[in-house]
DNA sequence: TGTTAGCACTCGATAAGTGCGAGTGCTAAC
DNA sequence: GTTAGCACTCGCACTTATCGAGTGCTAACA
């Protein structure tokens, strides 16, 4: 399956063409604006070799040709020409940065809202998810008769109002007992079992209605198994109403149910699994409705347990050497504004 | 402007069938499908007269008939019969409500889906906005070296990760002497300078670098008077490319761009005044791009302090009967839910 | 042997022409 | 006041014609 330099160039030169117009490329708008010295008939025919080959598609007799998947592929694997990011846009994105490296929550929906002004196409991200995170505190506040707001705090914090009968006196015992038990555990290793010993140790030391005390143990239990509900956000997505191969208003209906529906989501970022920057080109996305779209995604990491993904959805012909790039330098932004604020644990 | 009863049917007959349909309407749609007693040239009389007094507008001579905006008015106004919301919808909606009464930011969430699945249109609400609540509590928690989480509970929590350079003990005690200062205190009454009353005690009894101090003492005050960062949802924007109205992908797409900007539907929403639920009808419509849409919207409260906006928006001919039966739905089952739940303060 | 000019051919897209039918306003009869 | 009837309008869908970008193939050329 190896190419001539010519094939190479030529090929390259239609998929950056085809890129950019979203039209069908002919022989002689190559032969033209690429300066290889060469008519047109000669392009003809490497183009129909190309064809032959799998990696260029002819949408009908007489027209121009148009890459197929794998001709995608070879281009992301080995045609693609390296992107420069502009200057200013860096330095944007690296004041953007700085401003919310005190909220990493925010970091993250930041990081997805610049890969798409970046790439200007459709971003998602997940949350960094912490994994098993230490306790740190556990506390109870009443914040009115009857509502008693529950706070957990590990590297992150949870809260969670509860409508409970207890006073103020008993809620601060409960407090104590709480952080003593489990202040200073993994949230993961915190099994129902354990909280019904401590619901036990509450039992001889407060006076509290048993119900209660039942809905008091079932929300802390909650509170800290909480899935933490792996947070996931949508930049950008009208960018699909701008491309030509959405013009057709049934298809990006379909694409649009697909991204408001969040378990989609889930699993098409959950794929992402290596630590390199992936591209997945037109069929070899899983979803039935992402074929004829590009997603090209990543892992970075928030420090030492957090990590969240971004990917990027766009037309096949999307400029991959531009999403690759923008990724890169999102992802390595981060690590090095964390690496300068954080200290490890 | 008084219309006779029968114009008044007619009127009726028309916007109903339009509302259905979305093509200009005929008269002997009309004259066939109402059993008015009366034949196509007659409504025609009538509608040509409806015409003139600005209820109805044709497209095209020999076309049938569309509601203007005024048209639309009236009929919201006088003409409108009330919708029956189905029982199964309602015990739907009443057990969603259930579940995540104990999560208020949630449940506006929800309200919001609600909303959007009951009425098929696209919703924008607002998270209730705790309108200067008092600081329960306040307190630090080192989550790793230089790194403090920020917690102050109001009704509601807010948490800040500070990378500050401060150790343990310090930490213990400036969490005290924040706590002593400020809980109790009205979120909204504390000022900057109040602020740096309490760095100056800080200072004297504390020893900790200038500058972290002042960092923390920034932070402190950011968090409290944060401004609540009205949270702002959208839910099913899609189904704006599901009517008629936005075939035209380049109008769909200045829809989505005016939905993706939060900056729009915060003005958009804050608009909303009164009690009730209120119609604006295309011009109505504050916004030049939605100046072919309708908006319904309403105030809700949750509890004495907090309130938010729900905002419905869809075409002009929007079943206004199903979304004004579902917005008033929602508030009521929310009022009920709550005044069951929560015994004042 | 690889390259290129030339030519006949294909076929989608656009424009122009045509007929249909839903709907109208108006008039005259009931 | 109501309605049947009729001539008229005009958007829409459909057909047909034209155009042109692009192709494959062949033959000539370096």
């Amino acid at each position: 399956m190896d190419l001539s330099d010519r094939k190479r160039k030529i090929l390259q030169a239609i998929i950056d063409e085809y890129i950019g117009t979203a039209e069908p490329v002919g022989s002689r708008a190559i032969s033209k604006k690429e300066n290889l010295g060469l008519s047109s008939a000669t392009i003809r025919n490497e183009m129909a070799d190309l064809e032959e080959m799998g990696y260029l598609i002819q949408p009908h007799t007489s027209s121009g040709r148009v890459p197929s998947d794998e001709g995608y592929r070879f281009y992301v694997n080995s045609l693609m020409r390296k992107y420069q990011i502009g200057m200013e846009a860096v330095a944007q994105l690296q004041s953007m940065l700085v401003a919310r490296v005190s909220q990493l929550e925010k970091l993250i929906r930041y990081a997805g809202a610049i890969a798409s002004s970046l790439t200007e196409y459709t971003t998602v991200v997940t949350a960094p998810k912490e994994q098993n995170g230490k306790i740190k505190k556990i506390d109870l506040v009443m914040i009115a008769s009857r509502t008693v707001m529950l706070i957990v705090v590990t590297r992150t914090v949870r809260s969670q109002v509860m409508n409970i009968d207890i006073d103020d006196e008993n809620c601060a015992k409960l407090a104590e007992i709480l952080n003593k038990n489990l202040s200073g555990l993994m949230a993961d290793d915190i099994s129902f079992e354990k909280i019904q010993d401590i619901q036990k140790e509450v039992e001889h030391r407060l006076s509290l209605h048993p119900k209660a005390l039942i809905d008091i143990m079932h929300f802390v239990y909650d509170t800290i198994t909480e899935d933490s509900e792996t947070e996931i956000y949508v930049n950008n997505a009208r960018s699909i109403l701008k491309y030509p191969e959405y013009s057709d208003v049934e298809k990006a209906e379909r694409i649009f149910s697909f991204l408001e529906d969040k378990e989609n989501l889930k699993k098409l970022v959950e794929s992402v699994s290596g630590d390199s920057i992936e591209a997945k080109i037109g069929k070899e996305n899983d979803f039935e409705i992402l074929q004829d779209c590009s997603t090209v995604s990543m892992n970075y990491s928030l420090g030492d347990r957090a990590s969240g993904k971004i990917a990027v959805i766009g037309p096949k012909r999307m400029n991959y050497a531009k999403v690759f790039a923008s990724l890169d330098l999102i992802s390595n932004e981060i690590d090095k504004i964390l690496g300068y604020y954080m200290n490890g644990e």
